[in-house]
DNA sequence: AAAAAAAGATGATGTAGGTCATGTTTTGAA
DNA sequence: TTCAAAACATGACCTACATCATCTTTTTTT
C-alpha cells in the first residue's frame, strides 16, 4: 500500500515552489531533505484520520486529496480539496488538537511528511512562511464561511453549480480549457454540495439538459461557464 | 453615535490580558497606547462592513459583536460571535482581502482600533502573538467546518440546540450558571442556526415544552443542559 | 401618552429535496 | 471472462421546513 519513496529531493521539487516552502534558504532545504519522509498513497487510501493526533504536516508532491468529516448518519461532508503543492494537517497541528477531518487520496498521490518540530522551527524562524501559513488559514476560513452561508440560504441547484465551479477553481481544466481535471463520483460531488447522491445525479442531468455540462467518460466538461456561474447565482 | 474614548490605557486593560496581546513587552504596550484609537458603538451599529477594505484590526474592550454575511435573499447568516478580548477583522487583513462579513454590535460595545502597520509589526517581531493568531484562525476554521457539516446533515432542531450551546460557549452563563449572558432576538438565533425565524420560534417553544429551556424576559435559561446536548445529538 | 415599529407567536399551505426501492451500467477482483 | 461490488440512474412517495398571512406583545420614538 503506502510505500516509502526516498528518491525525492526537495531542492528540485516542483511542488515545493508552489507551496509555502518556496522561499526556503539552502540550509533549510537540506534540513527539510534530511527530516522529511515520502510515501505514495493509492486512490482511496487515508493520509490521516479524523480524531487522531497530528505529528507533523503533509505536503502533496503529486496527486489529489479530499478532506471530509464523517457525520453521525454516515455521510461524508467534503470540507476541502487539495492538490500538488498544498499542505495538509496544519489546521490540527497549529490548533494543537486532533484532526477534525479525514484526508483521503482521490487518485494515486505522492506526499512528503514533515515532522512537527521542523515545521514549528520554520514557522518560528522564517517570517515568509508564517505569513504564508496565515494567508492559507485566512483563505480556508473565507471559503468555509462562504460555504456556511450557501448551505443555509441557497437551493441545491445553485449549490451544485457552485460545487462544480469550486472543483474547477482547485483542480482547473485540462488543455481543452473546459474539462475538469479530476475524476469524482456523483457521491463525492454530492458531498461537496451537501446534498443526497440521488439529488446530485438528477441536478447534473438537468445541467446536461440545459446544455451547460457534458459527460465524457467519468469526466465533466463545462460547455457554458457563464451559464454555470449564472446557475450558481454568482456574478461573473 | 461612535464617540472617541481616549481614556483607556492598554497597560491596565482587562481585555488585553484575555487577548493575543497578553504577553506584550512594556515598550510594545506603550507603542500600542500611542497608536490605537478607541470608540464605543451603540447596539446595532456596524464596526465594519462586508466588501470594504481593512486598515487595521479591532480589539473588543467590552461588549458583544456578531459577524454576519448578507445573502442575496436579504437574510443574514451569522458566522461568528465575539466578546471582550476578541479580535475582529484579522481574517480579511491577514488574507489581504476585503471584509467578507459585517461586524455589528449586539449591545453597547467599546472597541480599540489598531492600525495595520503596527499589527503586522507585532506579528513579525513577536512570536507569541504569531502563534496565538494562528491558533485563533485554526479554531475559527475548525468551528466553521464543523458548522458546514451540521448544516449539510442535521435537522433544524439539532441545529437550534447546537446554536444555543454555541452561544453559551462564547458568552457563558450568568452567576446562576444557567441563564445565557446575552440578549439575542429570535431572528438572530435563527441566523446562527441557519433557519427561518418562524421555525426558530417554534423550535424554541418546543424546547420550552420539553422543559429544557425557560424564557426570562428577553433572556434564555437552560434548565437541562444534558438534555440540550442530547437534543443537539452531541455526546457530553 | 400615543403612535409606530419591531419582535414574537401561531396557523395554513406548498414544495424542495430527502428517502426508499428497483434496475442498469461500469469497474475491478478473482 | 466471469462475478461481485460500486457507481449511476430513475420513479414513487412523503415530510421537514420555508413561506405567507394574521395577530399580539413589546420596544422605541415622538
Amino acid at each position: 500500500m503506502k510505500k516509502a519513496n526516498p528518491h525525492l529531493d526537495c531542492q528540485f521539487c516542483d511542488a515545493r515552489f508552489k507551496s509555502v516552502f518556496c522561499d526556503l534558504t539552502k540550509a533549510e532545504v537540506s534540513e527539510l531533505n534530511e527530516q522529511k519522509g515520502c510515501a505514495t498513497y493509492k486512490k482511496g487510501q487515508d493520509i490521516f484520520k479524523q480524531e487522531s493526533y497530528p505529528h507533523g504536516i503533509y505536503c502533496i508532491n503529486a496527486g489529489k486529496v479530499k478532506l471530509f468529516q464523517l457525520a453521525e448518519n454516515g455521510r461524508e461532508q467534503i470540507v476541502r480539496l487539495a492538490k500538488s503543492g498544498d499542505l495538509l494537517g496544519y489546521r490540527a497541528l497549529l490548533g494543537g488538537e486532533k484532526y477534525t477531518s479525514t484526508a483521503e487520496a482521490i487518485e494515486e498521490t505522492s506526499i512528503c511528511f514533515i515532522p512537527k518540530q521542523l515545521f514549528f522551527k520554520f514557522v518560528e524562524t522564517n517570517n515568509a512562511i508564517t505569513l504564508q501559513v496565515m494567508k492559507m488559514l485566512s483563505n480556508d476560513l473565507k471559503n468555509a464561511e462562504h460555504k456556511i452561508t450557501d448551505l443555509a440560504q441557497k437551493p441545491v441547484k445553485e449549490r451544485m453549480s457552485e460545487a462544480i465551479l469550486f472543483v474547477k477553481e482547485v483542480y482547473g481544466f485540462e488543455k481543452d480549457n473546459a474539462t475538469l481535471n479530476v475524476v469524482l463520483t456523483r457521491e463525492e460531488i454530492a458531498n461537496i454540495a451537501g446534498t443526497a447522491t440521488e439529488t446530485a445525479i438528477r441536478i447534473l442531468a438537468e445541467l446536461k439538459e440545459d446544455g451547460i455540462l457534458e459527460f465524457i467518460g467519468k469526466k465533466i466538461k463545462v460547455l457554458k461557464i457563464n451559464e454555470l456561474l449564472h446557475s450558481a447565482n454568482l456574478s461573473d
